[in-house]
RNA sequence: GCCGGGGUGGCGGAAUGGUAGACGCAGCGGACUCAAAAUCCGCCGUGGGCGACCACGUGGGGGUUCGAGUCCCCCCCCCGGCACCA
């Protein structure tokens, strides 16, 4: 039979809840430290991934409050979302009550996993007291233009009903929520101007040292940059304007045609002049209804149409045709290139199925290409050649010199381009925040008076089948008076991305329950940034990018000090079993009530955080858990069979090292304090958990067999237990509490000082020096340590097996590393 | 294609350029027991040898070094991101 870990827990937890053990407050005499784990969508019930994010996070702050910081550790719900509604539909129960509920039962099953929150911050935000600030925030926004509408193609989900960002289309062109493939339409909405912030997201990734570079790395692309030019060409007949952006100003003189994309504005108007109009709207329209995969899938058919036209070549002067073509995107760059099909491979292909001449501007070093039989396209650096006075310069020069005189010249301009695009931030959903406008057929679109927050949410909808949003159902809700004039006016019906409002809630965090602000300037400025934050890598591109360019906003309202909200960052691994990620598709769930009730909590969380490093995916084993709690009842055991002892000497103090001389006791003297030492960096440090936890099974296995026999080993006995317990504690809080307090002790163990290594009890008696001949290990012996290299070297060659081995050859070399080996190099 | 992260026993995983495989899981042998469970003790990379030992071994190939899982170069494979972005 195991210890009696349900009783035990639910003790422990009731304490620290009622103590307030772990409630924060903002002390500007002490050190801060603010451990967030990403919050949860209150989905129904906990998964293995929200049991290792918080076992993770929980394990830190526990750590760190040891340490002596005034550790800010708030949970909260991101409880606005589509999944309310298919519920609502499924159950027929309100989207509200759906969500409160699960809020209400996950909220005790956080407490249940013994996680040391600070619950008086709990935030929720699709609470009215939240998302009044959500729709603050959103005015702030508009106020500075940085909210606006426009009508553009968007990413639209079928199975949603409602638009997408550009972040949350992923996997080649599906919803990030439900993987259905996403269709363009258009449709006027509301845009974020995040690209206004790009170079600054993109420019502080370099100030984040505490993050991974894989996540780094990921924003960048994402963010994806790009220095060139800006050429200007003109259109023979109209006298028109086409603007061309390009990253490779060296090629101009190979340009052989202009490509437009199909929603290019001046496409309408060559339709209107040409003979061929029809024909070009036909061309038009076959490759808008191409879906966004097949239009933009690499190796895809390349697909054009000579429209008649055609523009100069302002460096040449040379006339050439004017396409439009599939492979061009509107919303890249100035929607039409200039065609290189010598130097650009997409070019190329083009070129050669439309018979466009190839002309060859830059050579390679290694041979000579020519336009009419090359079979790709030379996308590499070389040497400049037909390109008048810049003939003769390598790639790298002729790229600056040759924008440098264009600049000069007029017919361009230095530019940069971002893949990023304005976040679209408009949902065509009941169950969000509601965007805080009003529409008037005077007075136009007029923004809600910051004093008329919150917009609420009607509480009672209809539930609209076929997935159309309610609120465009609600007549009474939508219509309202214009603030500015009073006329009948109409309130918008979309709500907002529920990334908005995950954007934020950190900030909340530190002053959750101020009822006059989006948050209180001092206390966030005392708490952030969050100095560690936890959660999974999914949200690389989505959620990261939108906290950070909140945060920068913030900054630039003079609302914080902090330009970037995570100092450190930590992307846990997926649970896995079974060789695939746990889902309820794959049948392969573990369920953590199921797993906290058979063995509790303690036992879960060593195992998740015992089973693999924190970023590895980790492995679900239910002999690990059994492994796990094994040891857990063998701490258990190993303080219940002594507690007599322990008591007895409970007073007494454990000698320091110079005092002991029996080896026995000198061992375990030191095995207590490298684990100290060892715990401490793996924890604070190395972020290793697993091999913390194995040092510490080094040390129960050390007390294990140590049997004290009189009072000065019973003492270093009972050190050893008082340091096993407040090291383990951290990991499992119950177990180490309960018998923390069954030992005699009355203080709660979860605020003491994290314990404290004696340096003399780190030195070594004896070391295990390796002896090698050319580099392979042939012996091992044992030598008092701090030996010099010459008296140990003269030791080892003392030895009989090493005088065995010496005879018969010449030593060339002798390497000595002092207490760790001698490496003797031989000939013969 | 570009960028990032990886590749170590049967498995999860350890190793500031210095004993490869800590710790755990599984397995094997033993003790206790009428028996089982639980618990405790021992063994546990591969090949060879009765043995002391010897050879091989961290994806593959080179290199630096007295010494390389670790550093450098080339290559292979797996995972992730971006990709018709001009």
């Amino acid at each position: 039979m195991g210890y009696d870990f349900q009783s035990i827990e639910k003790k422990w937890q009731h304490t620290w809840e009622s103590e307030g053990t772990f409630n924060a407050d903002a002390d500007p005499a002490r050190k801060k430290f603010y451990c967030l784990e990403m919050f949860p969508y209150p989905s129904g019930a906990l998964h293995m991934g929200h049991l290792r994010n918080y076992s993770i996070g929980d394990m830190m702050t526990r750590f760190l409050w040891k340490r002596g910081f005034n550790v800010l550790h708030p949970i909260g719900f991101d409880a606005f979302g589509l999944p309310a509604e298919n519920a609502a539909m499924k159950y027929k129960t309100p989207a509200n009550k759906w969500t409160w509920e699960n809020i209400e039962h996950m909220t005790e099953q956080l407490k249940h996993m013994g996680c040391s929150y600070d619950w008086r911050r709990r935030v929720e935000t699709c609470n009215p007291d939240y998302y009044k600030w959500t729709q603050w925030i959103f005015l702030q926004f508009f106020k500075k233009g940085l909210a606006y509408r426009k009508n553009a193609p968007v990413n639209w989900c079928e199975s949603c009903n409602t638009v997408l960002a550009n972040e949350q289309v992923i996997n080649d062109g599906h919803c990030w929520r439900c993987n259905t493939p996403v269709v363009k339409r258009n449709l006027e909405q509301w845009f974020l101007k995040i690209t206004d912030y790009a170079q600054e997201l993109l420019d502080d990734l370099d100030n984040l040292p505490g993050w991974p570079d894989r996540v780094k790395t990921m924003q960048r692309n994402w963010i994806g940059r790009s220095e060139g030019a800006r050429l200007t060409f003109t259109e023979k007949s109209t006298g028109e304007i086409i603007e061309t952006f390009t990253t490779r100003f060296d090629t101009i003189y190979g340009v052989t045609f202009l490509a437009l994309a199909p929603e290019h504005p001046f496409v309408e108007k060559m339709c209107a002049l040409s003979p061929k109009g029809d024909e070009i709207r036909a061309f038009v329209q076959k490759c808008v209804t191409q879906s966004a995969i097949e239009r933009t899938a690499v190796g895809g058919e390349k697909e054009g149409f000579f429209t008649g036209f055609s523009a100069v070549n302002p460096v040449t002067g040379e006339s050439v045709p004017i396409l439009i073509a599939n492979y061009i995107l509107m919303d890249y760059g100035t929607g039409a290139i200039m065609g290189v099909p010598a130097h650009d491979q997409r070019d190329f292909e083009f070129a050669r199925k439309y018979d466009i001449p190839v002309k060859v501007v830059i050579q390679p070093h290694d041979e000579s290409l020519d336009g009419v039989t090359m079979e790709h396209a030379f996308e590499d650096d070389g040497i400049t050649c037909n390109s008048g006075a810049f003939d003769g310069l390598p790639t790298a020069e002729a790229i600056p010199a040759m924008i440098e005189w264009g600049v000069e010249q007029g017919f361009c301009s230095r530019e940069v381009n971002f893949r990023l695009r304005d976040w679209l931030i408009s949902r065509q959903r009941y169950w969000g925040a509601p965007i805080p406008v009003v529409y008037c057929d005077c007075c136009g679109i007029v923004p809600v008076p910051e004093d008329e927050l919150p917009v609420l949410l009607p509480a009672e909808v209809k539930i609209v089948e076929g997935g159309k949003s309610p609120l465009t159902e609600d007549k009474e809700w939508l219509s309202v008076p214009c603030p500015k004039c009073g006329k009948p006016g109409r309130r918008e019906a979309d709500t907002m991305d529920t990334f908005i409002c995950s954007s934020w809630y950190f900030f909340r965090y530190c002053s959750a329950r101020e009822d006059s602000a989006v948050f209180n300037v001092d206390e966030a400025n005392y708490w952030m940034a969050v100095d560690q934050y936890i959660g999974g890598i999914e949200h690389a591109c989505l959620h990261l990018i939108y906290a950070r360019f909140f945060t920068k906003f913030f900054a630039d309202l003079g609302l914080c000090n902090a330009r970037e909200p995570f100092t450190n960052l930590l992307t846990q691994g997926m649970v896995i079993k079974d060789g695939a990620k746990m889902s309820k598709s794959l049948g392969n769930v573990v369920d953590p009530d199921e797993i906290i009730n058979t063995y509790g909590a303690d036992t879960a969380r060593l195992f998740i955080l015992f089973a693999a490093p924190p970023a590895n995916d980790l492995d679900w084993s239910e002999r690990g858990v059994e492994g796990a709690n094994r040891f857990l009842n063998r701490v258990w055991r190993l303080v219940e069979e002594n507690i007599a002892l322990l008591s007895s000497v409970r007073e007494r103090p454990s000698l320091p090292m110079e005092r002991l001389s029996e080896q026995r006791m000198r061992d375990l003297k030191r095995k207590i304090h490298t684990t100290i030492r060892d715990v401490t960096r793996d924890i604070a440090d190395e972020k290793q958990f697993n091999t913390a936890v194995a040092r510490l099974m080094e040390l129960l296995n050390a007390l294990s067999s140590f049997r004290p026999e009189t009072d000065d080993e019973s003492a270093l006995f009972r050190e050893g237990v008082d340091v096993l317990l407040a090291c383990l504690n951290p990991f499992c809080p119950h177990i180490t509490e309960e018998l923390w307090s069954l030992g005699g002790h009355k203080e709660t163990l979860s605020k003491l000082p994290w314990p404290e290594v004696e340096p003399s009890a780190l030195e070594m008696d004896s070391v295990t020096v390796v002896v090698q001949f050319n580099g392979k290990v042939r012996e091992k012996e044992d030598f008092p340590a701090g030996l010099s290299k010459e008296e140990l070297q003269e030791r080892v060659f003392a030895l009989p097996s090493v005088q065995k081995r010496l005879e018969g050859v010449e030593v060339v070399r002798v390497i000595v590393v002092p207490d760790k080996l001698v490496n003797v190099v031989v000939k013969g």
